[in-house]
DNA sequence: CGACTGATTGACTGCCCTCAAATAGGGTGG
DNA sequence: CCACCCTATTTGAGGGCAGTCAATCAGTCG
């Protein structure tokens, strides 16, 4: 079991201590545990159960009650909203640290805003509905918090809605490009690599399969990214910045 | 001065008795105070100022250092974010009792997320930097009720954004008018009657405006609305509801 | 009676989606 | 190592929704 001693800001020898907290990964950080004190991030671990999860797998799901606050600790997940047809809008990728069922919390009746899928094996940490209460009894600055993330959430989702309706469908590509580079990209020799599939990337982009492999061919032929079954990898975000703004 | 006696649930003789309660319009509520006590209301309403709004006037701007809250007391405004040509993204109406300049309280840093913009003549209440962190030490209560709100917009916004990826340009239409015409809306002798120019509902609706057009002649034509310059007649919301559904 | 703003209609265009069909990568079992 | 399968990807042809542009008509107000 790897408990090195990494200089993460949150794993602090206290919380080590906890049998959970051995559990997670080293250096593990989430802004969910920000403006909480050692003290109470202890509690709060203590009263979290662990759970695996595959691909595939619905982590909670839209219309159903709230029920638990969880979060992402190791993996990817994808939050989206199912059309009647069953179609799926994307709106945002989970990684680790990422906070997910907050309308246990802050709505009323507490009811799941968005359907959230597993796309890598991995783990989560979550509370069911007594800690939860508990939890923002203990912890009033909780709320603030909470708010700060919604908020940003907010902001994202009207930047979705302004790409959506303002850019083509090759910006759309470009921007959504940057910001899963920026999410979930490695740095590789030939530049940053990005686990996706064509597929995935037109969804997240709200474009066509067929449209975003025929701009990713482009772009390919251009010189300015490279491809691989369920990779990309590009030479430089700048570039795509650059695209994804509608300034030209 | 009117201040029949209503039943309005917030207004209280109590808070009749300041001099700006006077000037509020008899009956007026907002989710704001739900949630306040008496006492809190009435220390809320003493610190803020109130101010008279006129069409065209933008009332916050996007990006700005968000440095007053406030709550829109008689007419009506648009809150819509720009698009880098200066097209605006339209966000939701603001009607008497709805809270604006959230992000005063929620955001650190504070920055207003959107524009808002008054469309009618009108007034509102404000509340500036000092009194809102005033507001919020007094009232901790205030935090779970704006988190409610927040995800409300949230909610709406996914709702936008999922009409905007899988309906067609008729679907938005008849979803907006729906929208519009219970937030907006007057029973008249011929049906509900909404003040809307074409490009309003246009811009609400995330359409063109020519297209609007078309699609309101087609349902003048089959007689289940009826329009004049700048007002449109709703024989029935049951119709258009079933056409903003994607059920069919 | 102009002037202005809102509404209408037609013609044209284009982005991007749909559908069909073929190709290639990567793993598995024989 | 090769045959095979399944999935990911590619490419072309065709079509439709809805947007742009231009011009005209219709209320309203001074």
């Amino acid at each position: 079991m790897d408990t090195g001693h990494r200089r993460g800001r949150f794993t602090a020898a206290s919380l080590m201590k906890t049998a959970l907290a051995a559990a997670l990964p080293p250096g593990f950080r989430s802004t969910f545990f920000e403006g909480l004190t050692a003290a109470d991030s202890k509690a709060a671990l203590a009263a979290a159960r662990q759970e695996r999860i595959s691909p595939g797998q619905l982590l909670q799901r839209e219309g159903e009650p709230a029920t638990r606050l969880w979060l992402l600790v190791t993996g990817r997940a994808a939050a989206y909203r199912l059309a009647h047809d069953g179609g799926k809008l994307f709106l945002r990728w989970g990684l680790p640290g990422d906070p997910f069922g907050l309308a246990t919390i802050v709505r009323a009746p507490a009811r799941y805003l968005v359907t959230v899928e597993a796309v890598q094996e991995g783990s989560l940490l979550a509370w069911d509905l007594p800690s939860c209460r508990a939890l923002v009894l203990r912890c009033p600055s909780l709320n603030k918090a909470l708010n700060s993330v919604v908020a940003n959430y907010l902001d994202g989702l009207i930047d979705a809605l302004s790409a959506r309706s303002f850019q083509t469908a090759e910006q759309r590509l470009a921007r959504m490009l940057v910001v899963s580079a920026r999410q979930l990209g490695r740095t590789g020799p030939e530049g940053i690599e990005l686990d996706l599939t064509n597929e995935q990337l037109a969804v997240t982009a709200q474009v066509s399969l067929f449209t975003a492999t025929r701009k990713l061919s482009k772009w390919q032929d251009l010189g300015i990214l490279k491809k691989h079954r369920g990779k990309i990898v590009l030479r430089s975000l700048s570039l795509f910045e650059s695209v994804g703004k509608d300034i030209w």
